[in-house]
RNA sequence: GCCACCGUAGCUCAGAGGUAGAGCAGGGGUUUUGUAAACCUCUGGUCGGGGGUUCGAUUCCCUCCGGUGGCUCCA
């Protein structure tokens, strides 16, 4: 009996029933570069090997699509499974998912699994890949389930199945069988080029009550060539690393005698940090904001107030003076609300815009401390807009914008926006009153509306006091990194009582809005170092420019040429040491200064300098003016 | 916090049951140099801290401190 199948608007064709997807796509072999690795019939994912019984819409799915990946990766990681079960036949199958940037699999297992054992464990893989071995699919009963996984003592994935419902695909290629949703490659030969990347802890279902499991992650591709590829960003990603590069350009530190996750901040990376800040709080002071400053410390019952006390108690610092708890703050806005609070404000004063480059200080655990990313003490470019209802909208958007300007301004044009609503189905878990939050979640989808910025809806994640957009910035290798937050907050405006005086003459609550747009001064160079890696345009150099001798008959006007620069506000330094040229150039380049101005006798006859661009090599002479000509333009455009 | 791995000079790393080396950096000299490393010479380390095993430990074991990779992206 034929069937009709739609080639995804293509074409149509006739069909024996029970043709796979793999068979129609080798009997016409339409034109394609890649070959498929899985389909979609009537919108949800197949196996190519599925005989498909019902006419329908059929598409193919390839590498170059996301789920084409999720599909290569995830089989990987069973051929992974695979070879473990046959090195190491006592280790437990946890789970095995495709995830971002590959696959990973968790093992139980006494033997821990050590870099050697991931070469044998390619090897094995190797073998198997070799070995053809179809992928095939069965739907059994969850009882079959049940009897066969307590054959193969695989207790993870009992469990897994005593939470499933209705009938149970499983998966199996030679002797090794998975509980699986699916779908995979056809054979195990379609993966070709794959490595084995690292091996970590994780706990069975995130959760640290249970088991301690072994995870060995992975990544496989097509060809040879894109694992290459593929690698060569890695590496790439561990050269532009902001802690080895934040060492070598002597930007910061962290020293065990401080403490963990406590950045020292050495001249250059205080310099770097200088200019951002500078630039922030002029920036602020354009967009209407006033700058307030708040204490490193405060009596814990502002915090029982603010409610932090009873939910985030674990990491907060707290210690005692004469009977009186204090806690160091982990957060800025109560001491904001309590300015707001100073004097009663009328509905003439809104909006207030409270900013502050807060220092705050948060206990973390220790394994998940990462340079400047994650640390225990770092600085907020916080603030706190206290506004009417009516003003909302007129708020959100000015700080959307705001926000947007401030990261093209650092290099990041590439952002990434997301909503995070409310749980529909759970209303009640939240603070404030339901028009509230419709008032503001409409302010948000406005806003980016008016902005025309396509962003991801993410139902329920907002958190529990306020709906809020988060964005994202791409960096110059294609990492997402967070960004800016503008957040809603209903909880503090009624435990701080925080209110204005309308025309009525009546006290009306404020909304309060949080808003960050670095996110954290440190977290935020971090990201800055490796999107640049290290070579900061001009306007954000630690040193502009460096002045260097060829002879020490030229140190004067070198010393000259510096001080016809210092005026101007740049940042430079000379290099006068009796050392050759070469060196001083070489030492340079390695310090990412982007100005070299180089002098020797005819530099001085003429009254010019000879500059050399980082990365650019020789530019030739220049007069000093049109050097701080150039300088200033770069300094201005911010480039 | 938990799991795994790591910790040797300021930095990058080598070494080994008999108390340690290299390069760079740093000091002192020579050289006065034209766009990515001139030459000579010297200094430098309770081998992360503490405890144990041993005739002997930096090496083996325990513990603490610090770092690295991770700790649902859900069969």
């Amino acid at each position: 009996m034929k069937i009709k199948i739609d080639l995804n608007g293509t074409k149509e064709i006739d069909v024996e029933k029970g043709t796979t997807a793999l068979e129609i796509f080798t009997h016409l072999n339409p034109q394609s570069n890649r070959k498929p690795i899985a389909a979609r019939f009537n919108g949800s994912l197949i196996d190519l090997s599925l005989p498909i019984e019902d006419e329908g819409i059929l598409q193919y799915v390839t590498f170059d699509d996301e789920e084409g990946k999720f599909v290569y990766w995830h089989s990987t990681s069973h051929v992974m499974a695979q070879a473990v079960k046959r090195l190491f036949p006592d280790a437990k199958l946890a789970i095995g998912p495709a995830i971002s940037d590959g696959f990973y699999y968790d093992f139980y297992t006494k033997k821990t699994f050590s870099p050697d054992d991931m070469k044998k464990i390619e090897k094995e893989m190797k073998k198997i890949i070799k070995e053809g071995q179809s992928f095939e699919r069965t739907v059994i009963s969850k009882d079959e389930a049940i009897s066969l996984f307590t054959e193969e003592k695989e207790n993870f994935k009992l469990e897994l199945i005593n939470e499933l419902e209705g009938d149970i695909s499983i998966y199996k290629n030679a002797e090794f069988v998975d509980l699986c949703r699916g779908p995979h490659v056809p054979r195990t030969s379609y993966i070709s080029a794959y490595k084995l990347l690292s091996i970590s802890g994780s706990y069975w279902r995130g959760d640290e009550k249970r088991e301690s499991l072994q995870r060995i992650y992975g990544v496989s591709f097509e060809t040879k060539e894109e694992l290459k590829k593929h690698l060569h960003k890695l590496q790439e990603a561990k050269e532009r690393d902001h802690r080895k590069l934040g060492k070598e350009l002597g930007l910061f530190s962290t020293m065990g005698e401080a403490g963990p996750g406590l950045i020292l901040w050495h001249p250059k990376g205080a310099t770097l940090r200088r200019i951002i800040e500078d630039y922030w709080k002029d920036e602020h002071l354009k967009k209407g904001y006033e700058l307030v400053i708040t204490p490193h410390i405060a009596k814990s019952g502002l915090w029982r107030t603010s409610g932090h006390y009873d939910y985030y108690l674990e990491n907060m610092f707290t210690f005692k003076i004469n009977n009186n708890e204090y806690v160091i703050k982990p957060m800025n806005c109560p001491g904001h609300i309590l300015i707001y609070k100073s004097k009663i404000h009328s509905y003439r004063d809104l909006p207030i815009r409270y900013a502050e480059l807060g220092t705050v200080a948060r206990n973390e655990l220790s394994g998940v401390l990462h340079g400047l990313l994650r640390v225990q003490e770092f600085t907020q470019d916080d603030a706190h807009i206290f506004c009417m209802e009516e003003q909302i909208e007129d708020e959100i958007l000015g700080v959307l914008r705001f926000a947007r300007s401030i990261m093209n301004t650092f290099g990041f044009q590439n952002l990434n926006y997301e909503l995070s609503v409310r749980d529909p189905d759970n209303k009640d878990k939240y603070a404030g009153f339901d028009k509230d939050w419709e008032k503001a979640e409409a302010s948000l989808v406005k806003a980016l509306e008016a902005e025309k910025l396509d962003y991801k809806r993410m139902e329920g994640e907002a958190v529990f006091y306020g709906p809020k957009i988060d964005i994202q910035m791409y960096d110059a290798l294609g990492r997402k990194w967070q960004g800016p937050t503008i957040q809603f907050d209903f909880n503090l405006p009624g435990r701080f009582d925080v209110t204005y005086v309308g025309k009525d003459g009546n006290q009306h609550n404020v909304f309060i809005v949080h808003r960050t747009i670095l996110g954290s001064i440190e977290r935020f160079i971090g990201t800055l170092i490796e999107h640049y890696k290290g070579d900061f345009p001009v306007w954000l150099s630690p040193v502009q420019v460096r002045i260097m001798t060829i002879t020490d008959k030229s140190i004067d006007y070198a010393e000259r040429v510096n001080n016809t620069l210092i005026p101007h506000h740049f940042r430079t330094e000379v290099d006068k040491r009796n050392e050759k040229i070469d060196l001083k150039v070489r030492e340079a380049e390695k310090e990412r200064i982007p100005y070299m101005a180089i002098i020797g006798e005819r530099e001085e006859k003429e009254n010019t300098v000879s500059i050399r661009e980082r990365h650019r090599k020789n530019r030739g002479s220049f007069s000093i003016v049109d050097l701080i000509e150039e300088l200033n333009e770069k300094c201005k455009k911010k480039t």
